[in-house]
DNA sequence: AATTCATTTATTGTCGACAATTAGTGGTTT
DNA sequence: AAACCACTAATTGTCGACAATAAATGAATT
């Protein structure tokens, strides 16, 4: 067995990488939401042929980020209040059950594991006043690790391989940093409780609390809007 | 503004043929579970390209009924007990919080339609004895209108457009007709009245516990086999 | 002037061939 | 005999070109 690979990494293609440029760009809005996507143009810029280009939109329609119509073309999703809600929607129920598995599931030390990023995300909090920070970075490391800990592949699949990567669209999208920091870090450390003392039930409501509070309010800043 | 298509339905290319080919042959099994796929082999065999048999791969590959390999190639997904609970986890959240959305956005056109097919579906179950019947097509037919009903697109992308493709995988290789047809017939009953009743919270429960009974129903088989 | 239709242009879908990587084979060494 | 290595064969990734389809342009008609 002659591993070209000695760190047992999954080989990476030329179509990976552009896939992940851009997902960045996308996702960071240098690729304009909505706009069409131009396979010659885009081969062009990145020097490779459109067959690579094209598996590359694959994986990025995979992740919902554009849309293909036949013999027509690919689009970059839209970003709209509706389609934010839904995915809030989606995430509530499936982030809340990944909590609910994750309360059966997690191993004691990814339980003392999470319990540390906590503490170490409250000291930075601390120090650089940093809200940003923490809602940003901080509270994405937070889902995701609940949703590892489920040990749920769909669940994972789901969630981290194509529903995050629209989360993080919207959030760059909408410029989100809600006054909701301090708050959500306190609902966070009770969910890891609950999560510790393997109540799954109440792990799972928490969760469902703490992701429909945010998407109250967006909700409310919308009605307030108008 | 030519349209070749006046039923203004989508374009269909080559490799969407495959795809609902292979889509097909994959849930039925004549493609076995597990097995190893020659991109050659199977180009030859639908007088394609490697091109275009690659594309439809890739659409399998987006509702998770194969898997890829940078460099390696792709294989059928394994069908596993476990694997089979995991999809019942992510169901009871994705349909429970469905039938929470219907029980919100339906309309009451559509919820008479869901009554009149149940309806339907208990005379022809009366008729024909017919469980097997209504345990394989009655029962997927309730589901989707319900996730319908929730009007939430990505809930009915996840749903419709990838996990159930999964979930018939499963009940034609393990070839599940279980003995809960009659219950699962009440139970359906009941979350319309939910839903017709706008009440989502109890729509909601009774789904979960709907999806629910059919995982635990698995789950004591296996139990009882060893 | 607006609409319709035919023509042209551009884009997408598909093809076959080559390059890069992996899997398989056989020979060598300990 | 088992493990290692070089070599061959097969498979996957990538490329450029052609065919099929959709969009854009402009001429002709009402």
């Amino acid at each position: 067995m002659a591993l070209d690979n000695p760190t047992s990494q999954a080989a990476v293609t030329t179509a990976d990488k552009v896939f992940e440029q851009m997902l960045h760009d996308i996702v960071e809005g240098n690729i304009q939401a909505g706009s069409k996507i131009s396979e010659p143009e885009l081969a062009k810029k990145f020097q490779i042929s459109r067959s690579t280009l094209r598996e590359a939109l694959n994986r990025l329609e995979k992740c919902h980020l554009i849309e293909r119509k036949a013999n027509v073309g690919s689009r970059v999703v839209e970003c709209s209040i509706s389609g934010l809600l839904e995915i809030y929607i989606v995430r509530e129920a499936l982030e809340g059950m990944a909590c609910r598995q994750a309360a059966q599931n997690m191993t004691d030390i990814e339980i003392s594991e999470m319990r540390a990023m906590l503490k170490q995300h409250a000291t930075a909090k601390a120090l650089r006043d940093g809200i940003a920070y923490y809602q940003e970075e901080g509270d994405l490391d937070f889902h995701y690790k609940v949703i590892l800990g489920s040990h749920n592949q769909q669940l994972i699949n789901i969630l981290c391989g194509q529903l995050y990567h629209l989360v993080r669209m919207y959030r760059c999208q909408f410029g989100m940093n809600s006054p909701r920091a301090t708050k959500a870090f306190d609902e966070h450390s009770r969910i890891i409780e609950a999560i510790a003392d393997r109540d799954g039930e109440l792990a799972e409501m928490l969760m469902r609390r703490h992701i429909a509070a945010s998407r109250k309010n967006i909700e409310n800043k919308i009605a307030q809007q108008q």
